[in-house]
DNA sequence: TTGCGATCCCTTTTT
DNA sequence: GGGATCGCAA
């Protein structure tokens, strides 16, 4: 469609050059070019959310409907920022009523294909009432299917079939397609559960994170129909974070956007942003070529390149820039800010983890505090304008301890850990029997819970009666009368449990007399007369430990979550409840759709939802979780070989690039102040180990930071500096003409000559006699060493104990 | 059938 | 260090 210009109003100015007011030049062409297919470089801190928020309000000003803008993001709280951001920008400039942005589709990948698939069960192959299973439930699910196909859980372990299960959807192999091409041994036993596993989660009318895209994709593709509906809805489709989309979500954004050379004179109006530096999720199926093949795959895509950095100061983009230049798998692009000036990186060594956590919190104290005084006076932070980022959640745990003991709030984003207790999972699990009877991974967690005479033995029937007769573990349980050898009390039992159920459900009716249509009294009725409630009580009374109470508090708080979510709830806009497919009327009952919403929207929160800048506390988040996101002040910890770059990166190129994106990604979201810390020793599973700094470190612009050993302060031990030497001899790191400080190899010229040369003789004491081949430099110098037995090994010299073997000293 | 304690095992990131 | 599982006692 050709988009018009609204009537100009009479009082209003012109809102167009409002809306590109304050723009550069490219991020205006890239509000501006509202047809055909657009692809955003948007490097970090670009102004990208700017770009995607103007542009939506510049379709509306051109006349384009809302209802027929769809914008996807990565989660469900940069969706609800960006539809609050756009909302504001059409009523504030253009003058549209709050309404206008409800219309808008703003989401994510995820939510919209469950909504889709609602909507659409049936062309999917689904019941609209299906659960969305998550890791753990999947891992249940998994293991059963295991055992039944009569393997075992050691040889298969559930976590890694998964993983193959999830790297055959990501490529869109549905179990039949994936047993056609399983050759070997182990790809056909993967191939045999993956089948059974699928079985049992249509049975069980579930489906996991990956099938809600893979579903989707293929019924897009498959069925004209809900591929024209959609299109005919959706004519301006905008993806952000487009470098972490799967192959999945690709086929499902171009199925939307109609291709190449059917939808209108431009091309289909499909608008991607992107930056292929900060693609972090590679592990998880992301294809990074859909960014850097967009313009093969739309030959008239316009491109626009956003490099200039509005967010950060000089050292840290320099320190950014300087890093990610290591990459060698990367077409370059300048960063550069037109703010220079500012504080330079703080790296610092510390001793261990409880040291570099203790010195953290002081840094913070001290921006907290702000300085008045002096050339460089600043006023204080607030906590919220800070965050600290790590490589693995458990090293969360340190800071949160320190920060708590040294009275600096602080919040952790994990969205999902207040889901993941046990009370909550519990009470979640009735609810989701109570919204899909089918749902047996869910039913199976708490048909005994509280214990009311279903043991082991009894369950161990009902199920091996589900399986055999391909039914749902519950209708097991109402068939429980004609299953031999379940005793009178299970009997009873079963029977008071159906009655449970029945009751919550209005016999499946979800009306009546009995059933208050409120979400949270139903939520609460499921605490309380599950036996959930006393039992925790119960728990709490015998004073076990304190959490039990918190528990109760836990349970409280679930009901007041229902309650919100029923005050936000709006039916209209639940697709649930859309217009009934042709000739069938709709007969979903509202406080059923609500709850299915309710539960979709439980299973589908995300770690960053719940960073709330509103809080008055610092942050505390995983380097993934920060993306998107930014801070005045960072605190990046645990900058050490294994643990960034990850040791489940260190032998492939490809995933140690990927650290490296991580640790931009991380550098990025400074905005003024950075400190980066590397503990020499850290506590890994109860055993306190040295450590290695990471080659990150090594790879930092040296003019923009400040290194600094504090390992050796307050303590008895020697200090060795930042690699065991003196700091004047480890400069093996040359730098480039601008300063960058690049990690080479080849040490013939550069300085990394010093005890072992290329080409020297060594000996280990493990691996015995070998050559050198290459010398690393950096803050911790390594050695590329071809042994004579067991094959080419990189060392850190520090570490190694090599011994030269052929004259030298 | 349940509940508790010892032991074993594993260790990334997330929608 | 912590979660899952197994084995044993009540």
């Amino acid at each position: 469609m050709e988009p018009e210009l609204p009537p100009a109003s009479e009082e209003r100015p012109d809102p167009v050059p409002m809306l590109l007011d304050g723009l550069t030049e490219s991020q205006a062409k890239a509000v501006q070019a509202t047809e055909g297919p657009v692809l955003v470089l948007a490097a970090a801190g670009s102004g990208k959310t700017r770009v995607i928020t103007r542009r939506i309000a510049f379709l509306v000003a051109c006349g384009v409907p809302p209802w027929s803008i769809m914008a996807l993001t990565f989660t469900n709280k940069a969706a609800g920022e960006m539809r609050e951001r756009v909302m504001k920008l059409t009523s504030d400039i253009l003058g549209l009523p709050e309404s206008t942005a409800r219309g808008l589709t703003v989401t994510t990948f995820h939510s919209l294909c469950a909504r889709l698939l609602r909507r659409f069960a049936e062309p999917a192959g689904l019941k609209p009432d299906f659960t969305i299973y998550d890791s753990s439930d999947q891992v249940s699910l998994v293991k059963k299917t295991i055992e039944s196909l009569q393997l075992s859980t050691s040889n298969w372990p559930a976590r890694s079939v998964l993983g193959a299960i999830s790297a055959a959807k990501n490529q869109l192999l549905d179990a039949e397609a994936f047993a056609a091409r399983s050759q070997d041994f182990y790809s056909k036993t993967i191939s045999k559960i993956y089948t059974s596993y699928d079985k049992a989660m249509r049975t069980a009318g579930a489906v996991d994170f990956d099938d809600l895209l893979v579903l989707t994709a293929k019924t897009l593709k498959n069925d004209a129909s809900v591929r024209d509906e959609c299109r005919r809805r959706w004519k301006y489709l905008l993806i952000d974070e487009y470098q972490d989309t799967n192959h999945a979500q690709f086929v499902i954004a171009s199925m939307l956007a109609g291709d190449d050379t059917s939808s209108g004179p431009a091309g289909p109006n499909i608008f991607v942003v992107g930056d292929p530096d900060q693609a972090i999720y590679g592990w998880r199926g992301a294809d990074i070529t859909n960014i850097l093949e967009f313009e093969d795959h739309y030959p008239r895509a316009k491109v626009i390149t956003l490099g200039e950095n509005f967010r950060s100061t000089e050292p840290i983009l320099a320190i950014a820039d300087g890093l990610i230049r290591n990459n060698q798998l990367r077409k370059h692009k300048d960063l550069y800010t037109s703010t220079p000036g500012g504080d330079k990186v703080e790296v610092t060594l510390t001793r261990d983890e409880h040291h570099e956590a203790s010195l953290i919190a002081d840094w913070f104290k001290k921006l907290h505090d702000g300085d008045f005084a002096g050339p460089k006076a600043h006023r204080g932070l607030a906590w919220r304008e800070m965050a600290v980022l790590y490589r693995t959640n458990a090293l969360s745990r340190v800071i949160e301890d320190t920060l708590r003991a040294s009275g600096i709030p602080y919040m952790i984003a994990r969205g999902t850990a207040f889901y993941e207790r046990e009370e909550v999972r519990n009470a979640l699990a009735y609810l989701r029997v109570v919204a899909n009877a089918a749902d047996s991974v869910s039913l199976g967690r708490i048909i005994n819970v509280p214990t009311r005479g279903l043991g082991a033995t009894t369950i161990g029937k009902l199920e091996e009666t589900a399986d055999m007769q391909g039914i749902p573990l519950m209708q097991a349980v109402r068939m429980a009368p004609q299953i031999p050898g379940v005793n009178a009390r299970a009997l009873a039992a079963c029977a008071r449990f159906i009655e449970l159920i029945d009751n919550w459900t209005g016999n499946g009716s979800f009306m009546g007399s009995e059933l208050s249509g409120s979400l949270a009294d139903l939520v609460e009725r499921v605490i309380r007369e599950s036996g959930l409630e006393a039992m925790y009580r119960a728990q709490a009374a015998a004073g076990k430990n304190e959490s039990d109470l918190e528990r109760l508090d836990n349970l409280a708080e679930l009901v007041s979550s229902a309650r919100d979510f029923e005050l936000e709830y709006q039916p209209d806009s639940d697709p649930a409840l859309d217009a009934p497919i042709a000739d069938r009327p709709q007969t979903v009952p509202p406080l059923l759709a609500m709850l299915r919403a309710y539960l979709e929207s439980v299973s589908l929160v995300a770690d960053a939802d719940t960073v709330d800048p509103e809080q008055g506390a610092v942050t505390m988040l995983t380097l993934h979780a920060a993306k998107g996101l930014e801070f005045p002040a960072v605190a990046i910890i645990g900058l050490e070989e294994g643990m960034l770059p990850h040791v489940r990166a260190l032998q492939s190129e490809r995933e140690m690039e990927e650290e490296r994106r991580l640790c931009f990604v991380g550098i990025t979201r400074a905005m003024r102040h950075l400190h980066m810390s590397t503990a020499k020793y850290r506590t890994i599973r109860g055993l306190s180990e040295r450590t290695i700094p990471s080659r990150f470190v090594s790879e930092l612009n040296q003019k923009h930071c400040i290194f600094s050993d504090q390992s050796a302060i307050d303590s008895g031990l020697a200090g060795t500096g930042w690699d065991g030497e003196p700091r004047t001899e480890r400069h093996i790191v040359e730098e480039d003409e601008s300063g960058n400080s690049i990690s080479r190899g080849g040490g013939g010229g550069g300085g990394g000559g010093g005890k072992y040369p290329v080409g020297c003789l060594v000996r280990h004491p493990q691996f015995g006699v070998g050559r050198v081949r290459q010398i690393a430099g950096g803050l911790n110098a390594r050695a590329t060493v071809e042994f004579k037995t067991v094959g080419t090994k990189t060392l850190v010299l520090e570490y190694a104990r090599l011994q030269r073997l052929d004259g030298g000293e």
